[in-house]
DNA sequence: ATGTCC
């Protein structure tokens, strides 16, 4: 194996390749998208990663990772890699993450910072009791587990049966909220267990609620704003980020289990590191895995869907009128850690490809398939999370995005560990000083806070920016936190 | 990310 920095090759000035000689076993080259300063920024890990990823079988034309890549449980964060399933591509859990379909949500309000200012901090506080927040935190649905089952299955159509949205909603979230092929018998008691009254809650780590503002010269395509519903300056947004908490990580261990068995024994599958466990997705317990993930995906888009009426509810208690009269409509609801079944040209033959995105949003461009109709025309939105004390961005995807199967970047990426930010930082202070700044912020554990450090981030401006010059996304306005709660 | 080690 030579050294990295001699054998990479800059492509342009955001794509640098690993070229298959690097690495015995490589079948594809592995591309990273990136800045120069990024680059220098990135983690090491990431390499070593991204080019044994590269070994899977069935994976087509590269091994990826987006400008916000760093080390990951196998895959980097921000890997995305498509395996050809009638060539023998894998599925693997460490391609997706144990956070099944941690994602975003968007949701606009009529109000501007003018109305809301005065209000932060008793939204925020009323957010935070009302939203559950912290590791182990349960929700106010309560069902029994075989409901639960219905719920993994029926994601956030099951809320909105039950009262808790709006029918819009679901024409606002990916795959409208329910993927379709969602079995519980593929999922274990455990899960269940696990998940079961977890519906409504934020968890911890990365995952938050924020309160944020469209400025004024934030606005880089105001058409395409409005058409997102961000029509004003100063226009009061609510962004979100959490996941299939403890059931969605029970699914990914207890797949991991089963891979680990048949991998090599039953499949002849040699990996490079037992993170990268995977099976044929053309096998029994490849399929069962799918069809389990796809549970995990459905908790999560019901989990966001119940979350938002939360929201909503608080919303409309402290201005006293009712959410419509807010104006409080998603703009979109989109995983970042999933995999799908899609259809991509790879050298001018169309293909069916499984394609990871771990740490990576899907940026459909104009004109594709499962675009919301009231984007047809324009793209898919794409909510990138910034780190609490910097920003977060509204893109849309584009036809040249062709070239990263349509995806990504989905968020700052850390640059520092936990450890390392624990020690830089000290929560308590952090949450002064943020509030001095204009932020006030809610969580459940200081150094969980200190962990969140906007320092241990990548700056997300330098972020968006190469995802722009490459050409795989494109922005749309720039959102600035007031009020966040963190896990 | 995660009942942050059954």
């Amino acid at each position: 194996m030579a050294n990295i920095e001699q054998i990479i090759q800059q492509i342009s000035d955001t794509v640098w390749e690993i070229p298959v000689s690097y690495k015995e076993g490589m079948r594809v080259p592995a591309r990273i998208y990136a800045t120069e300063k990024l680059m220098r920024e990135m983690d090491d890990g990431v390499y070593d990663q991204v080019t044994n990823v590269a070994t899977l079988p069935g994976i087509t034309k590269y091994a990826l990772c987006m400008p916000d890549g760093h080390f990951g449980y196998g895959f980097p964060i921000g890997g995305v890699a498509a395996m050809d399933v009638e060539a023998g591509g894998v599925i693997s859990p460490g391609g997706i993450g144990f956070d099944i379909n941690c994602g975003m949500r968007l949701v606009v309000t009529n109000l501007t910072y003018k109305d809301v200012g005065a209000y932060i901090k008793k939204l925020v506080d009323r957010l935070y009791e009302r939203v559950p927040a912290g590791v182990g935190s349960t929700g106010f649905v309560k069902i029994s587990r075989q409901e639960f089952r219905q719920v993994v299955e029926q994601g956030s159509q099951w809320c909105i049966r039950n009262g808790y949205g709006w029918e819009e909603d679901l024409d606002l979230t990916e795959e409208n909220g329910c993927i379709e092929g969602a079995d519980s018998s593929k999922i274990s008691e455990k899960a269940i267990d696990r998940g079961f009254n977890q519906i409504g809650t934020l968890g911890s780590g990365n995952h938050y609620l924020e309160i944020q503002v469209a400025r004024k010269q934030d606005f880089f395509d105001p058409e395409l704003a409005a058409t997102f519903g961000i029509t004003q300056p100063d226009q009061v947004v609510v962004m979100f980020h959490c996941g299939s908490r403890g059931f969605g990580h029970q699914v990914a261990t207890d797949y991991l289990q089963v891979f680990l068995k048949v991998m090599e024994s039953k499949y002849g599958i040699k990996i490079l590191d037992r993170e990268l466990a995977c099976a044929p997705f053309n096998s029994p317990e490849g399929q069962a895995y799918f069809t389990a993930m796809k549970c995990g995906l459905n908790m999560s888009f019901a989990n966001r869907q119940v979350i938002l009426h939360r929201i909503r509810e608080v919303f409309s208690e402290i201005f006293g009128t009712d959410a419509q009269d807010l104006g409080m409509r998603v703009v979109y609801d989109i995983a970042h850690n999933t995999a799908k079944l899609e259809r991509h040209m790879v050298d001018g033959v169309e293909r069916n490809l499984l394609v990871h995105r771990k740490g990576a949003t899907r940026a459909f461009g104009p004109n594709m398939a499962d675009v919301p109709q009231k984007y047809q025309t324009v793209g898919q939105p794409v909510i990138i999370g910034g780190s609490m004390e910097t920003g977060s961005y509204l893109l849309v995807g584009v036809s040249s995005g062709e070239q990263s199967f349509f995806s990504t970047a989905h968020g700052s990426g850390r640059s520092m560990s936990r450890t390392k930010a624990r020690k830089t930082w000290q929560g308590e202070k952090l949450q002064k000083d943020l509030e001095n700044r204009g932020i006030y912020i809610r969580s459940t554990s200081w150094s969980g806070l200190a962990e969140e450090a906007g320092g241990a981030y990548k700056n997300i401006d330098d972020v968006i920016e190469a995802a722009e010059l490459a050409g795989i996304s494109k922005k749309v306005v720039r959102l600035s936190p007031i009020g966040n709660i963190k896990g």
